[in-house]
DNA sequence: ATGAAAGCGCTAACAC
DNA sequence: GTGTTAGCGCTTTCAT
């Protein structure tokens, strides 16, 4: 285990100055006028020792530390890890790492991790905030940190933010059932006061009101075991079995819907239409395959850290923010084919 | 924008010197016998003013980052990301943060991304190898770094490693279609020669063997985009009319292999009883319920982070390894019930 | 019981 | 063109 060789190591051994080893590696021989000769001899020395600066150093002395944190939801949510797939290798090509962090949706536990960060000197933040962060995430920007918002936004702070059109997603939806023949549709989610939440609601209920239905809203509880998501919506839709179609909230609680609706043995679309809100694999090969509002994953994330690394490289102002909203793609499939009766 | 605080600028605001801050705020302030009264003023001044550790600095000092490197094959598959999440949420307990990468079993990808991480100062590592990595491996060993492979292991370097009993599992699944009266039994799977992959090809191969049945192999090349696992699955499903079962070597290529049959109108499992390894949520909810050969996955990131967790507090040597195979779960669904003909 | 000071490895302003 | 040097913020030995 050999000791590690610092600038210093190869300074001495070439008979020259840390510096002139510095400016050659950082790429600022050139503009030092450095000469050839010394550069490829430096450069030769350091290859065939091995020589690997401490980043760790480099961060102190510079205040940069090239990492983006990441903080999503939950990183074994199909969506967030997609996400995150895509950042990580944007930034990876534009010499940035990814830490990151599965907030939970839990305030405090968010607090306490953009402390974390902040202390290791993170660069910059792509977050997909949980309620009340607004004055962490305005701290942040107020220390000339860049932050990127993503799959919701925080209504009382002015940040950059990438979203998918949510209530035109469900909008479209059930609007699409309405059509389609369906009377009683209800909308089943997560009980969530956060924004993308609300709008999914909203796109519901505006449509059903455009079409002079009946609303039936069921909102479950979040929990980290399954069978606490699927039973209360057995439940529900045990006591409304007027229902002739349903859309689900999120590919979680579609997921869990799939399976009550499963141990209901109600038919697809026969008893029961379906529709649910992010598209995924399981909504794809599920007999029947299930319609679904898919969110544009690739571009979401394209969209997310454009905007962080203009920021990063300075190209636009910290302060000037840029909201997008993506529209999303209604995936139709027979889950929600036209009601026959 | 206010200048952040440094260990000096409380000292100094506090008439006392930098050491005895740092003594306090390390918890040395009993064993250093500073006084009480002091102690209590340091810390309420801290509190106060809102100071925050360089961390970055604290880690040049210590040569410890805290900081936990995970790289696995690619974040977006649901089975790494699962266990992407447990180990999370056991390194934050332990005061890690992580880091991660996706290798996409890309050996020099990986060999850059360990470069990557040793410049960074990364405490441990977990890794889930691709092939050819031995060297870069034992070299961070030899640097008196702990590094835990997972889901695979490196047949000629001697680590620690958590897996599951691939040769088992796959196994098992092939002799139960075998006893429920299944002649023409396939295997499909990722043309890959790594070891946990050869395994789960040799307990088929062995189970195939033992039944006096006849083997089919088809190896797929993986791709990132799915139309090209799926294409060669259907080719080899029609060229191959007479099998009655197919065994899927991975969750992805389950996935895809389902849509595959799904094209070919094929009835599962009347016309192909299927098993796949890994289960995950598309197996469960699948028209029929496809039966799977379930990672432990909860134990896996146990084990894993246990074991990395010992050597970085020096419980145990960093020499000294451990191999834990893991025994698979059969989650037997109707995809495989027992052949009515 | 408390403080002075030497570095960890690197960058960059300044001097020659 | 190249070298000297002063930090970045922290820990820790040694002195008092």
């Amino acid at each position: 285990m050999k000791k590690r060789l610092s600038i210093a190591d190869i300074a001495e051994a070439l008979n020259i100055s840390k510096t002139s080893v510095s400016f050659i590696l950082n790429g600022q021989a050139e503009e030092k006028r450095i000469s050839k000769k010394l550069v490829d001899k430096v450069v030769q020395y350091v290859e065939e020792v091995g020589y690997k600066p401490n980043l760790l150093a480099k961060s102190l002395r510079t205040g940069k530390s090239n990492t983006i944190a990441l903080m999503v939801e939950d990183i074994s949510n199909p969506f967030f890890a997609s996400i995150a797939r895509l950042i990580e290798d944007r930034a990876y090509q534009n010499g940035y790492r990814i830490t990151y962090c599965s907030t939970d949706n839990d305030t405090a536990k968010t607090k306490d991790m953009i402390g974390i960060f902040q202390d290791r000197h993170v660069d910059g933040y792509i977050i997909a905030p949980p309620e009340g962060i607004e004055d962490d995430i305005l701290s942040l920007q107020k220390n000339n940190l860049p932050v990127v918002l993503f799959d919701r936004y925080l209504q009382h702070a002015d940040t950059d933010y990438v979203i998918t059109d949510n209530k035109a997603g469900t909008h479209q939806a059930t609007n699409m059932l309405a059509k389609n023949g369906y009377k009683k549709i209800a909308f089943i989610t997560f009980a969530n006061p956060q924004v993308q939440m609300r709008d999914r609601l909203q796109g519901y209920l505006d449509a059903i009101k455009q079409n002079n239905l009946e609303h039936f809203v069921a909102e479950v509880l979040f929990s980290r075991n399954d069978q606490d998501i699927t039973k209360p919506i057995l439940d529900f839709l045990n006591q409304h079995k007027q229902l002739d179609a349903v859309v689900f909230g999120t590919n979680h609680v579609g997921a869990c819907g799939l399976k009550a609706i499963q141990q209901l043995g109600l038919k697809v679309p026969d008893d029961l239409a379906v529709i649910s809100f992010d598209d995924y694999d399981v909504f794809q090969l599920h007999s029947p395959p299930v319609t679904a509002i898919a969110q544009p994953i690739q571009q979401i994330a394209n969209q997310v850290i454009n905007l962080l690394l203009n920021k990063l490289n300075g190209a636009t102002d910290i302060l000037q923010t840029q909201q997008i909203v993506i529209p999303g793609q209604l995936h139709i499939r027979s889950s929600s084919a036209a009601k026959i009766s």
